[in-house]
DNA sequence: ATTATTGGTTCAAATAATGAACCGGTGGAA
DNA sequence: TTCCACCGGTTCATTATTTGAACCAATAAT
């Protein structure tokens, strides 16, 4: 792996909960030699995408990601437009929807609204890692994305999170594929305790699965018809949202799409 | 310099007007080899930094920058914060505001509003790099920034942009010590012509400058009681903005400030 | 059909990354 | 105070990676 690879994976491990990291946290976290780290974050730092808590010296994300995002957010206005549909999903059915992309070791929320006025709700904190293996979003974009990503996710230690976490590979694979012929994913209490998720994909220009919604929901909520419910609004709005981002829906998963929406 | 930063300085080349660039424009754009610009983009594309248009194989900011920025975001949220600054003085004086942050080789603008009716507005690329030495943005954050990044700065060529843009160290540090005294920095059509802009910086914790709050305007709007009172807004609203971010203005400053704002 | 231009690859030579040991400061604990 | 542990940071010989001129393959232009 080249250093570059080396430095940004450093920057993985910064999230909501974790905002500041420092040197010794650092190398217990990646079991990197102390030496070889404090070169990396510091080149990190000169490059804008680190900046130093000048009391505790650790280190947190610099500003050159908000001139990038901002950059990229007018590329591919990706966020922006999955708003709306997140919005809508969130008030129609009232509960906590969100949309993700797909990142090195999982997918990232990059919008969420919890629709809810239930006394139960879902936490979530956004930009947090969602592990492919053990969410809905991670699934239904590992089922729809090319075979190299899975075969790569399912090549590490998949951790366990929950006693219903997926860990067998063969399990997941045959998951996957269950999720292809239904056209979306769930999961019961594989991430969080008392927690279901049902996601679809949605697509970019060449027909791949780019992105995912995503409902959470407390198991004591869910029931068939709800399910359906749920399952219909995400695939009208991912239908939706693909035509926005000029994506293609694959032919197979278009005609599975509208024979649920029928039913 | 090491190779992270390297190719880290590669993703400042993205911009709002330029947001796909191919291996060949990357080459003729820095003089790096072709084969090792090839193994930087591929490691930043490894990464989630850079992705590629399938068609054109051109190179564009990918999803890791959004992941990231919201993180940030979550950490110091400055862009929401100097949002409604922003707002309020647009509405207030009509013209083009901006906030920007410093990067490595100039300022960037994070949020912009244009709160002119008026029939000549001053065009604007967010996320384009606005140069220190030529936009009060920079001259007002070089001014209160540590003395490092000045003599940073002024050691490289410095890009004429229009006639009247400063390219003389000398001149440029003089300039600096004016701002300093007066609190506030103008320019007069040296970056773009028939252009002007008058900026004041925001604080940091450590009483550094950490940002700036800028307007732009023709020149043909601009007349003495109208600069005065665009300065006032500039220095209440950075007030207050220090104070929502947890920053310090230096004692120097606020004196100066106060005594602007009592005139 | 030919040429120019594109993205991408190779491999010996040049250079930068690495990491064990070290430094200096800070904050308890004895 | 003295001691020790822990923190961030630095050094330098060893080692591994980066580098770049030449090369390849595919596409677009003439």
């Amino acid at each position: 792996m080249s250093t570059i690879e080396k430095a940004l994976m450093l920057l993985e491990h910064f999230s909501s909960n974790r905002p500041e990291i420092g040197l010794t946290e650092f190398k217990t976290r990646t079991s990197i030699d102390k030496g070889t780290l404090h070169r990396h974050l510091t080149a990190l730092k000169n490059s804008g995408f680190l900046e130093q808590n000048y009391l505790t010296k650790a280190y947190r994300l610099g500003p050159a990601v908000i001139r990038l995002a901002a950059v990229r957010e007018n590329t591919v206005p990706i966020v922006k437009t999955v708003q709306y549909y997140v919005d809508r999903i969130a008030d129609n059915i009232h509960e906590l929807v969100h949309a993700a992309l797909p990142q090195k070791n999982g997918m990232s929320a990059i919008y969420a609204k919890d629709g809810g006025y239930h006394g139960v709700r879902v936490n979530f904190d956004e930009a947090e890692i969602l592990p492919f293996h053990a969410t809905s979003s991670g699934l239904a974009l590992l089922a729809f994305h090319d075979d190299t990503l899975v075969a790569n996710v399912l090549s590490k230690k998949l951790v366990s999170f929950t006693d219903s976490t997926p860990t067998d590979a063969v399990d997941i694979k045959a998951n996957l594929e269950t999720i292809r012929t239904h056209g979306f994913a769930f999961t019961d209490q594989s991430y969080e305790d008392e927690v279901g998720s049902v996601a679809v994909p949605f697509f970019g220009v060449k027909g791949d699965a780019i992105g995912t919604l995503a409902i959470a929901i407390p198991v004591s909520r869910i029931n068939k018809s709800f399910h359906e419910t749920i399952i219909k609004q995400l695939i009208v709005a991912s239908t939706e949202l693909c035509r926005d981002l000029g994506g293609q829906i694959p032919t197979n998963v278009a005609t599975i799409w509208a024979s649920k929406l029928e039913a």
